[in-house]
DNA sequence: GTTAGCATGTAAGGAGTTACATGATTTT
DNA sequence: AAAATCATGTAACTCCTTACATGCTAAC
């Protein structure tokens, strides 16, 4: 079962399926990716990388092929056993903190997956999202006007972007259903319900 | 200066800023409040709350005026030294990550604060949104067609999002200033430009 | 009478950050 | 020549979660 820490062996996989990088790379690629807020320090990437050796997910490469004779560097290259890996942790169902915070993950890597279960990923977000829109707007019926006013326009702006969040996948899975990949551009506009 | 772990505190400190409650209560609350995904522990509440206690940020208030003869429960009051922390927390600058992670706690808290500060708040989020907009942008320029097409599409939809707060919090700034508390309906309307 | 919710706490462990340590290479 | 960036790593520390431990009270 997929634990918290396995964030960044997903990610480190799936940056590692596009060919080998190394270290300093990887996590300049990461923090570009997941741009939106917190990067990744080397004091958990490294360690991570070393653990990843250690179960044989990835490889070292020699770096004797580089022409420039830069200095030394450490290039991984992923496994046969990191590939199932990977496919095992883009498709595993855990629990819902999991699954939501390795949403975004999973998605930039949508490539390297086959339908099937970006469908899966992509409706398992859409009915997680649903689900707690309802039970915040029952809660919101529930305990009308005794709510303050900033506290209660928090809750609104939240139930929207939500909402904008639900039509977006809506949007995906049926491109996804009809063949075509991720509309380009179309989000913006009305799109009926879902 | 605020750490990474005064996030609880301030929770904690914003709530009673409403009136006593024991634990179980406030943990219930803010649960609710922060409904969007992580909840809090009690493994993580009760020891905030000894440690407030030895800080004399809060202190014990006997429960024997309630009538119905409950078991005993831990009532909580701020103190004075409490308030002030709290508007600290409220209105302290920080590093980046530490105000993006408490924001939406310092927004639901707004009505306990005046208005000085509710605009410092909103208009720091706004300016560290734009910044970040602008280097993603830029980096969009910069790698064009290269990006993948799913990484692309997941770009694009946080661009909009991060937008679309911008558009938000400048609403609720205008409203600040034109001094009528956040707008309650209009922020789906078009609104020109930031 | 037993299940569900109220109520408070502790201990162990996971995951990641910050700060430290080191040194080569490229740019200014 | 200095500063920035490339590049890899370790140690200490922080914050939080999970799991455990305990017992009362209300509802079914």
């Amino acid at each position: 079962m997929a634990r918290r820490g396995d964030t960044i062996e997903l990610a480190v996989l799936g940056l590692l399926h596009e060919g080998p990088m190394h270290g300093y790379e990887l996590r300049k690629r990461l923090n570009l990716m997941l741009g939106w807020g917190r990067v990744l320090s080397y004091g958990s990437l490294y360690p991570a990388l070393k653990k990843m050796l250690r179960a044989n997910l990835i490889t070292e490469v020699s770096t004797t092929t580089t022409p420039t004779s830069r200095r030394p560097r450490i290039v991984y290259e992923v496994t046969p056993a990191g590939n199932e890996q990977f496919q095992r942790l883009m498709s595993e169902v855990g629990p819902t903190a999991w699954e939501d915070d390795n949403f975004d993950i999973r998605f930039a890597f949508f490539s390297s997956t086959d339908m099937e279960i970006r469908l899966r990923v992509l409706e398992g977000r859409r009915s997680r999202l649903q689900e707690r829109l309802a039970r915040v707007q029952a809660e919101l019926a529930r305990t009308q006007a005794e709510v303050d006013r900033y506290a209660g326009e928090l809750q609104r702006h939240g139930v929207e972007s939500v909402e904008r969040e639900v039509r977006w996948l809506s949007d995906l899975i049926r491109a996804e259903r009809g063949d075509e990949g991720p509309a380009t551009a179309p989000a913006t506009k009305p799109v009926g319900t879902d």
